[in-house]
DNA sequence: GTGGTCTAGACCACG
DNA sequence: GTGGTCTAGACCACC
């Protein structure tokens, strides 16, 4: 799979890396049970550090998203990963609140922002 | 208008701060023409330095939310401030794709994500 | 003459005003010998404090523009106003540097700003 | 590189830093992809604070000329930095509008100007 | 009074 | 090490 990442955007690295790993998942390139490069390999491969992967390969297991096995290394997770929570709704809710607010303000209309949704979730689809 | 800040989150004051604001306008708790108080006035009521208002302020100008005036300090923006424009569709697409790749890899459906967009925009409503 | 002035430009309103009565004066709306109106007058006209006017009017006679008579009040001066001094070539040249620096580095040919030059020369023709 | 401030000018010290390495980049003596010293250096190599040197780095990436690349540090963007956009002609023109009314005034012929001009494009070539 | 600028010094996240 | 953020306190131009 390929990893892209933006050196010059205002997102940590280690975040940038744990959307696109995430996204890898959700549009299926990423397979449950699949493992994962090692820290020292990915690293090298993007040129970065081996902490920063080390931080994401972290906060994706924290999640949910990837189990960190002693021998097998770094897997996705084939329980199918984490579910909808209510603590996940709540970190939601408060997520989308600013941006639905400047959309609003700039005359978004809610039907003309469901579009935009609908097209990113397809985009998305497996 | 009531403006609150979380001095806990890791989201930086003066964009907590815009964010308020920018709600505020949405709501109509900010109409447009009406006059902000002074960086010192409001950095005085939330508790926070002058340079941090002045941040805010600065940002909300830029993007077209709020005027300064020479004679009547800071103002809302009275002609219904910024549109939507392309740079800010892509902005908001490229915030909202990890956003939403997280969502539907937690299993939360289109039908489902709809719903609390909606919600939001009717409690954003004027 | 009709004077506009932007309160919310960052340029201040007395540097504004000065410009402004320059470009009458280029453009011929400003007659040499021609009365301005009083400071009380035209800060009231233009909903601006006196001190403003004043500070405007200062300037403008201290680079020869106008004269300030006990009794006749403000006219324009009608020796011509002031000449091309190798002070003013200095502060120009100072002036434009920057300016022309930017446009260099935005890959704007002398050309083009020659015709930009001769654009504005030309609208400001008698 | 050479940077010379007058701190004495009437001209925000930021602007002043702004306009020199904009001048650096259009005489090519910094080089596209070149790295700038850090904030904290060169604040102290020229014995302001911090602060403001990272408000003249804060205008140059928003206007373009510079990236801030998280494993880099600052460096000259190497795409060849902003170019004409519409905004900047307007820009261009309300900056040159009272420079050229005064020139004007003063009975300073087009041509003179012209001259003028040519002279500091020639000064800036690479 | 206002916003704009500058300083000095601090803490933090990131890599 | 870097940039990003925040604080406290100061001076200035403008209106």
């Amino acid at each position: 799979m390929l990893l892209k990442l933006d050196f010059q955007s205002d997102i940590p690295i280690y975040l940038q890396l744990k959307a696109e790993i995430i996204e890898g998942i959700t549009t299926g390139q990423l397979k449950p049970g699949e493992a994962l490069p090692s820290v020292r390999q990915l690293a090298a491969d993007l040129g970065i550090n081996m902490h920063t992967v080390n931080k994401t390969y972290n906060y994706l297991k924290q999640d949910g998203f990837i189990l960190i096995h002693r021998q097998k290394g770094v897997v996705i997770n084939n329980d199918g990963g984490p579910r909808v929570t209510n603590d996940y709704l709540n970190k939601l809710q408060q997520e989308l609140r600013p941006i639905i607010a400047e959309a609003s303000c700039r005359r978004l209309t809610l039907e003309e922002f469901t579009i935009i949704i609908t097209k990113i979730y397809d985009q998305l689809q497996k």
